[in-house]
RNA sequence: GGGCGAUUAGCUCAGCUGGUUAGAGCAUCACAUUGACAUUGUGGAGGUCACAGGUUCGAGUCCCGUAUCGCCCACCA
């Protein structure tokens, strides 16, 4: 009697799935006790926590199907490996995406409150991640579901906090001006991300500022915002501009408000924009405010943070709105015959993105931390050779990064995300005071603003209220999502004290698109290298960029995205998988192509068929004398297939998946299918049931099969398992693949 | 403006430290086959390796320049 399979494969990925997680491989420390022979030093990588605000795309999921190869491979060479995952609660996104939610359904945050929006944001939230799991394990990520994280988990944030707390008390924490865009409208301020850029028509007004102790002369200025002039410190020339070289050093009158500001000079102010002389207002605009921390420059508020004329300005103009000021001015300069003329252009401006009201940049108080020695210490083990980055080419870019670091601002205004542990005695407004105004006290601050505080202006670090004194204020800044995430690689295993850290720490590699480096990598470096002492990781492999068919690139708003669930239905998580190693190399973009998905669908197939085929092959009555014949190691086809599987284990261990699928096609394929069993069809054919020469022969083909069922899993791990609990099924092997071990010769 | 890449067959891309006649998949053409295979097998055609120079016994590979494209960052007074 034959024995036979089912003639067209149907991956039941789910059962297959299912299998895998109850076996306990998933998690190292039961893998351990699973292993046959003695363990070898265990293996971990961290996943990259996806948004939990949507969900999975298909880069998401493609870039799983590396993590899951190498973790199987590591698996499969005897390494306890711990694939650790996660999802991210992405502060700033989230915040906007379940804004939007909120909107759909009539409602708004500021109604709600913040608590209640944090409430049901993190529910939106667990919704998102229980979808995102379900999407992980459709495309076979071994990970071990059991220490999944949330990057608002408490066990996660004390680690975050401790980070916090060990950088204030060294000083690299402190508090900083810098320009933050704020939307008048929505009365919030604004990352640059939540900011669009319109053309929309403004005006160019030029503005005789005239030098000081020199009748007659004056420097022209050229600007769009008027009323910034207000808070001007400077104005600023390149020192190549020959209409304006007499002037450098000297002073001007700024109009108005009556006060000398210094001419400057600087490399960086066109001479082909305006007049070539630039009016510097350090305190509303990002250009400006950089030159004014180049040079010394007061910064002088006239915006507050609803957009209203504020500070110390002639009072006619306190309280006006920014447009409205401008007009005024306009017309007053106009009446001193300061004015020049006014033209109408058109003109880029920022935007909020949901309101479209332009953005004011204002100074505002923030949290900095001071990362350069710990960039010093990044960039030298990116020297030393303790981490590389896959491709090469990337690795110079991020050296780049960190030879040119600056201070990172780490507070955000928003409602989601982990809070700063700080609070204030007596007020923020009053610590940030004191901070600006060194030797002056309490009192001073209270004759100042005409008011009586509770507190004295000292700080607390930490998550609750400090039970000593009173008047305590919480910050209400959150922590930026790279803070978090960013911590990733040690607090997802407990903190530099916990269990698993000593286990599973440091990581073995990170995985992750190349548009994050900076944000993400760069990041993990520093704070891994500043809380354990060593780099978190050893390898950095950026994944490849899906692409839509044409090579554009997948967007929501184009409409062009492709939708894992169809692919995975149309062709299996195996087929998508083994295009994406072949076509997605490292650093590079590969433009979806159906028909190429397909061929590897075909391929699946194929190794579906000739599992089949072997199988039918074997006589029910030769099952137990094919099962217990020994295998004969010294025959050629035996001999190559050894050869095969070393090198496949090469580029596996080389990271170089691309070779590694090509290979395995090219030999399951084209030597296996075309040659082998075509050439064992024939030498049985006559052959009598039972005989010695057909079981040596089929003995020899079956292991084959299996040697190269266990190398292509870590590719192709379904079609693999679904044929190798065929093979069970027939009492021909038993356990399962995924817990197989692959021999390597060093 | 700064940084990093890319340019190889009709398409998408491999080609590690320079070494015979430059490869794969898809597409295409011819023949064979209904077989374990959603088909598959055999064979063919298709390339001045972007352009110009240089190093070398030897360059797709290393160096310099040019052109085009892409990505990231900064920004548009």
């Amino acid at each position: 009697m034959k024995n036979d399979i089912s003639k067209t494969f149907e991956e039941k990925e789910k059962e297959i799935f299912t299998l895998w997680e109850e076996s306990g491989f998933f998690n190292p420390d039961t893998m351990k006790a699973l292993l046959k022979e003695d363990a070898k030093e265990p293996f971990t990588i961290s996943l990259p926590p996806p948004n939990a605000n949507g969900n999975l795309h298909l880069g998401h999921m493609c870039g799983y199907s590396f993590h899951d190869a190498i973790g199987r491979y590591m698996r499969m060479t005897g390494h306890p490996t711990l694939l650790l995952p996660g999802k991210d609660h992405a502060g700033i996104q989230t915040e906007t995406a379940f804004t939007k939610e909120l909107e759909k359904k009539g409602k708004n945050k500021w109604d709600m409150g913040r608590e209640e929006f944090y409430k049901q944001c993190y529910e939106f939230c667990m919704k998102n991640a229980s979808n995102a799991r379900d999407q992980e394990k459709n495309i076979g990520l071994s990970a071990d579901f059991s220490r999944e994280f949330f990057t608002l988990d408490p066990r996660l944030t004390e680690t975050v906090y401790e980070t916090f707390e060990m950088m204030f008390r060294e000083g690299m924490v402190y508090r900083d001006k810098r320009i933050v865009n704020i939307c008048p409208y929505c009365k919030t301020a604004l990352a640059d991300i939540d900011t669009e850029h319109e053309e929309r028509r403004g005006i160019f007004a030029y503005i005789k500022y005239p030098l000081v102790g020199e009748k007659d002369k004056y420097i022209m200025v050229a600007t769009t915002r008027p009323e910034t002039m207000l808070g001007d410190t400077a104005v600023a020339v390149n020192p190549k501009d020959d209409r304006y070289k007499e002037y450098i050093g000297k002073k001007v009158i700024l109009p108005i408000q009556n006060k000398e500001i210094p001419v400057i000079a600087d490399e960086s102010v066109d001479i082909e924009v305006g007049t070539g002389a630039l009016k510097v207002t350090p305190a509303h605009s990002p250009v400006d405010f950089e030159l004014g921390i180049k040079y010394n420059l007061e910064v002088v508020n006239v915006i507050d943070e609803e957009g209203k004329m504020t500070g110390n300005i002639p009072e006619k103009y306190k309280g006006m709105d920014t447009l409205q000021c401008s007009k005024e001015l306009c017309q007053d300069l106009d009446s001193l015959g300061l004015l020049e003329e006014i033209k109408n252009i058109k003109h880029e401006v920022a935007i909020c993105e949901r309101c479209k009201t332009p953005v004011e940049p204002v100074i505002s108080n923030q949290w900095y931390i001071d990362v350069s020695n710990l960039a010093k210490e990044a960039l030298n083990a990116l020297h030393s050779g303790e981490v590389r980055v896959i491709p090469e080419g990337q690795q110079k870019a991020l050296e780049f990064f960190f030879e040119n670091i600056r201070p990172w601002c780490i507070s955000r205004q928003l409602w989601w995300g982990q809070r700063i542990p700080v609070w204030y005695s007596g007020g923020k407004k009053l610590y940030d005071w004191l901070q600006e105004n060194k030797g002056k006290t309490v009192k001073d601050f209270e004759k100042e603003f005409n008011l009586k505080v509770i507190g004295d202006g000292s700080i607390y670090i930490g998550e609750n209220i400090p039970k000593e004194g009173a008047g305590w204020e919480p910050e209400t800044d959150m922590f930026d999502t790279w803070f978090s995430s960013g911590q990733w690689p040690y607090s997802t295993l407990g903190g530099p004290s916990g269990e698993d850290f000593k286990k599973y720490y440091p990581t073995q590699m990170m995985i992750h698109a190349r548009d994050i480096l900076f944000w993400w990598s760069a990041r993990m470096l520093m704070l891994g290298i500043y809380r354990t002492k060593e780099v978190p990781f050893k390898t950095i492999f950026l994944t490849g960029m899906i692409l839509a068919p044409d090579g554009s690139k997948m967007s929501k708003s184009k409409g062009n995205g492709i939708e894992p669930q169809e692919v995975f239905e149309k062709y299996g998580a195996d087929a998508l998988r083994l295009w994406y190693y072949s076509d997605a190399l490292p650093g590079s973009n590969a433009p979806i192509r159906e028909e190429k998905i397909k061929g590897n669908r075909n391929f699946v197939n194929k190794i579906w068929n000739a599992s089949r085929f072997i199988l039918m092959n074997i006589d029910d009555a030769e099952v137990d004398a094919v099962r217990e014949e020994v295998v004969d190691m010294e025959t050629e086809r035996i001999k190559e297939t050894e050869v095969h599987i070393q090198k496949v284990s090469k580029y596996l261990s080389k990271y170089q998946f691309n070779l590694g699928a090509e290979e395995i096609r090219e030999f399951f394929w084209h030597k296996l299918c075309d040659v082998w069993i075509e050439e064992i069809k024939s030498e049985i054919q006559d052959k009598e049931v039972g005989s010695k020469e057909r079981v040596s022969r089929l003995t020899e083909l079956l292991y084959i099969l299996k040697q190269n069922l266990k190398i292509m899993h870590p590719f192709i791990p379904f079609i693999t398992e679904s044929v190798w609990q065929e093979l069970v099924k027939l009492k021909l092997t038993e356990g399962i693949l995924m817990g197989e071990q692959i021999q390597i010769s060093e």
